[in-house]
DNA sequence: TATAGAAACTTTCTCTTAGAAAGTATTATA
DNA sequence: TATAATACTTTCTAAGAGAAAGTTTCTATA
């Protein structure tokens, strides 16, 4: 039962001491020296596994990316209802684990990475169509017409917006402003429909109980 | 009438340079070189200038900034009722000139200094405290009780969401779609009533043509 | 089980970069 | 005209990215 490859655990261990690096020194202050010194290995083998800087920025994008894929994924196995998925998609972005100020931070500073790499806007876009057609996918349940994909739209880019600004300053986000910020915008894009419904606040309740749960504090920096 | 030193007309052409670099490099391709090679000087002029590269893409950081800010003031000083600073708002963040795919991109790269350099992060605070300032002033006029500065600060999330995924891919941006997202939001958040008012609209249009004479293409990238 | 070849890892070297330091030229001021 | 500050240049060093070539360790197959 060895089907994960030397290579892939070592780029494994590589892109998460990268995250680390990035975390600590900045994106301008992350070298491949102190990668390697984070993993335990000489920077020779840091480029061994990646090609270049770039390759490695790149796989660590993608992990973090594929790391918020799979916070939503576990929660997503609990929801039952249209307002429960909608509190998966919110929790998935805004539980303390995930979050964060360093884990904001190191986001914010790897999309400098993005304007300039193919592969990381490649898989950017590809995450902004996800979340757009899980939010749409929900939005379905309370509105009208063909209205869910804009609204979709909308939010995914307000998720963008409140990860930025938590990421650039050094003051701890506060993870419940952030819920109630998407909530409420949400709530007055729908026409407050939602909120109508008891269902709605349970949903929230269940969720936050298995998210605290879920989405332990290893998922972005293990050990 | 030579009010300005040598020293601070250097400083504005570096800066300058330095947000070229940044659109033509992005932030790790940046160098003091392709820097001074822009601006048709040494490398070690930079230096002299500035204390380091953190110091240079702070200036810059500050630079765009206060050309954002300085767009908005032109606006405003055509702006004669809530309807019109509302919409100089929306155009000073969403027009041609400035919401474009290098300025974006540019921006994305730059923000990347954010998180590990307490200038820039106090330079960006104060904006978004002015942009919020701003919009809370307009927007007391449609809403009753004290949601203004709440709406106020989540419309500035969503101008910094707009920005960043703008920013992170090679297409041009959309100005009329932006603009669009920012209205329609807007009008959801205020309950819509806005739009019930035929000024909303002629307040568009003056703006609109306002801002097509007054934020022209010299603005972040002159000559 | 011997061995070829691939994969993992190390070491060394080169070129580029940031930035320090110490110099020269230019301009302002007394 | 002397002197001091400002503008700019040149040179040097240390650190970084990455290439290249070497060595060890695994793994498949004859």
């Amino acid at each position: 039962m060895q089907a994960r490859s030397i290579s892939s655990i070592r780029r494994t261990e590589l892109s998460q001491a990268a995250f680390e690096a990035v975390i600590r020194y900045g994106l301008r202050g992350t070298t491949l020296e102190k990668v390697g010194e984070i993993a335990g290995v000489s920077k020779g083998v840091v480029l061994h596994h990646f090609k270049d800087k770039s390759a490695l920025l790149e796989a660590v994008f993608r992990r973090s990316n594929s790391v918020l894929n799979m916070s939503l994924l576990r929660l997503y196995r609990h929801a039952e209802s249209p307002y429960e998925r909608f509190w998966a998609i919110a929790y998935a972005n805004f539980s303390e684990t995930i979050y964060n100020r360093e884990v904001c931070q190191a986001w914010v500073s790897l999309l400098a990475e993005v304007p300039h790499n193919a592969m990381c806007q490649r898989v950017q876009a590809a995450n902004n169509a996800r979340i757009k057609s899980n939010l749409s996918h929900e939005l379905r349940h309370f509105l009208e017409g063909d209205r869910a994909p804009d609204v979709a739209n909308l939010l995914g880019t307000l998720i963008d917006g409140i990860w930025v600004r938590a990421g650039l300053f050094a003051i701890t986000p506060d993870c419940e402003k952030a819920l109630n910020e998407f909530e409420f915008t949400t709530l007055y894009l729908v026409g407050a429909s939602l909120d109508e419904e008891k269902h709605h606040k349970d949903a929230r309740e269940k969720i936050k109980t298995i998210a605290k749960i879920a989405l332990g504090p290893e998922l972005f920096r293990p050990q």
